[in-house]
RNA sequence: GCGCCUGUAGCUCAGCUGGAUAGAGCAACGGACUUCUAAUCCGUAGGUCGUAGGUUCGAAUCCUACCAGGCGUGCCA
């Protein structure tokens, strides 16, 4: 939509370049935003302002300029006023709004899409937690997040993949075999020290007591050696098919699923120490093997191969980053809890050791939730046992208030995630509050159609009947909408879309309360019933975005 | 010590690449239901944008220093 209102002034900028009234040098991009207050205009540019300094003009006498030069009978401008400190003003036609809300309802379920992101190849990892306990309310909001920045991309036009990688290698599996070893031992009446770095969580006991039921007393007695790999599989299997359930119950999905084990199977960790060597990037200290990522702004170089000969996590991390490159990703994003965020630095180093730009790759940090219940914060430690789990969380608030919570604050701000609040049916809730404006909209379609006044199938309305502020405040926001998904997938915030639903639909309750959509006058009826339409859709675009539902009924 | 994130109304937070009088929700106070869902709406009040400098026509936004909180700084993951 601001496409057109910036190709106006362009044109004015050329002609009054022609003219010889500016010179333009350098002419900088047109931002067309809204002004501060709506009462001002539809529109507003400082391009005054921002061409002072090269100009050296003051401010009003360029905007007086370019204002001389815009076409009379510009594409649906009414008028233009100069203010403040050098701001153009742009009020546009009701016809300018109305042909677009028709746009836009003819859209349905693709109004908001795009074609900013070009069809780029991209591969976003997300919640990737080790296959060693249930998923936390941390992992929630990664995977809320990852999970609706997937959403936003593709539907600005990326080519998207989603991942979870899973840490199946390592010495962290072989505690999570002996837990479930002595677990097992426990419930057979052979009990061993149970050491403090063990896992003590129930579930753990849960899946000692299924080998007991399907293995019966086999391991007992046995040596630890000849028990640990069965254990550690049957953990592994069980826990990971827990995330997965926790996952799909939560509306998240992957493309696919990455063992970090096949990473091994196919020499590919031997492949890229190999070639990091060959590029000289690696050496070999203290029995030890090192990657030079000082050499790319890290603080040290980083141990990839122990002296026990043991590779380290972050090692079978750079040839799964290759092979996110083999398979053609252009860009790659990988969430990761704020804890990690050490972690940067290295994984940015490998990037430019193997030659590439650091920027395909951006690892997004979301910042801890601290849950509060009753206005105490909960406590989390996976290896004490005392933590919510996400599924804990998703039973008591519901699906829709848990993603919203993780959804509605900048994902680099610490969140508090208020369960009382999350769970309550009041307005003060605002999913809640969201998801009422979508039912009421929903319920006036039924009162409608009762009446027999339905909108054509073809949606071709007379809009003209609209014309209260209200209304076109209202449209104004919705034709927001398709902007706010780009800034979203640019800026690769996820938080925008929340905010904006929230402001969208606090319109309408206010319009709600103050004007009827049904009534004797036919033509009104209908046009305001066209509104309502694309609202709905903006909202259910909306919501889908974030995995949220918009139920017609409450 | 060093590095990253955060600091905006009583609380939880927005504030786009520097722009017009710093916004919203909640809480507080006062109002509105014979009418499409009052699970709603309207109004009032509430601020030294952590502090101090700097950059400029203009700073919550950029730079520097400091203060406070969180996290990190493993041959853990």
């Amino acid at each position: 939509m601001k496409k057109a209102i910036k190709e106006i002034i362009e044109r004015a900028l050329e002609k009054a370049k022609g003219a010889g009234e500016l010179e333009l040098e350098n002419v900088p991009d047109v931002v067309i935003e809204k002004p501060k207050d709506e009462k001002l205009g539809d529109f507003a540019t400082n391009i005054a302002m921002t061409l002072a300094r090269s100009e050296r003009k003051n401010p009003k006498a360029i905007a007086e300029i370019i204002n001389r030069h815009i076409e009379n009978g510009a594409t649906g401008l009414d008028s233009v006023e100069i203010a403040g400190p050098g701001f153009l003003n742009l009020k546009m036609s009701q016809r300018f709004f109305l042909d677009r809300l028709a746009d836009a309802v003819k859209q349905r379920d693709d109004f908001g899409k795009s074609n900013v992101g070009e069809g780029i190849k991209i591969i976003i990892e997300f919640v990737s937690a080790n296959p060693t306990g249930p998923l936390h309310i941390g992992h929630g909001r990664g995977a809320a997040v990852g999970d609706a920045l997937s959403r936003i991309l593709k539907k600005a036009g990326y080519d998207l993949s989603t991942e979870y990688y899973v840490n199946d290698v390592g010495n962290q599996m072989n505690i999570l075999g002996r837990s479930t070893w002595l677990r097992y031992l426990e419930l057979l009446g052979d009990e061993k020290e149970f050491p403090d770095d063990h896992y003590r969580g129930d579930y753990i006991k849960d899946i000692a007591q299924l080998a007991v039921d399907q293995q019966g007393k086999e391991f007992l007695g046995k040596p630890e050696e000849e028990c640990v790999p069965f254990f550690k599989e049957l953990a592994r299997e069980n826990i990971l098919a827990g995330i997965r359930k926790d996952l799909s119950d939560f509306r998240v999905t992957f493309d696919n699923w990455f063992s970090e084990q096949s990473l091994y199977k196919d020499h590919s960790v031997e492949g890229a120490i190999q070639w990091l060597r060959d590029q000289g990037h690696v050496y070999d200290k203290d029995g030890a093997v090192w990657l030079k990522s000082s050499a790319f702004d890290d603080d040290k170089d980083r141990v990839i191969v122990k002296k026990t000969g043991e590779k380290t996590y972050f090692c079978s991390d750079i040839a799964y980053h290759q092979n996110k490159i083999k398979r053609g990703f252009k860009k790659i994003i990988n969430l990761m809890g704020a804890d990690h965020h050490g972690y940067v630095p290295r994984m940015e180093a490998v990037l430019q050791a193997m030659g590439y730009d650091k920027n395909i790759f951006k690892i997004l940090l979301v910042q801890f939730v601290s849950l509060l219940r009753g206005g105490e914060k909960v406590s989390m430690s996976t290896r004490s046992g005392e933590f919510e789990t996400l599924s804990d969380v998703v039973n008591e608030v519901g699906v829709d208030a848990a993603r919203y919570f993780f959804l509605m604050r900048s994902s680099d701000a610490h969140l508090d995630f208020d369960l009382e609040l999350a769970k309550q049916e009041t307005p003060e809730n605002p999913v809640f509050y969201i998801q009422y404006a979508h039912a009421r909209i929903c319920s006036i379609f039924r009162g409608s159609k009762e009446k027999g006044i339905e909108l054509p199938e073809n949606r071709e309305v007379d809009l003209s009947p609209l014309v209260e502020d209200e209304e076109y405040s209202i449209i104004k926001a919705i034709l927001a909408f398709p902007e706010v998904v780009e800034k979203s997938a640019k800026a690769l915030e996820v938080h925008r879309i929340s905010h904006y639903l929230l402001d969208l639909v606090s319109r309408f309750h206010g319009y709600y309360s103050r004007h009827r959509v049904i009534s004797e006058d036919i033509p009104l009826t209908l046009a305001r019933l066209y509104l309502l339409d694309g609202l709905r859709i903006t909202i259910r675009n909306g919501f889908d975005l974030m995995g949220i539902s918009a139920p017609e009924k409450m």
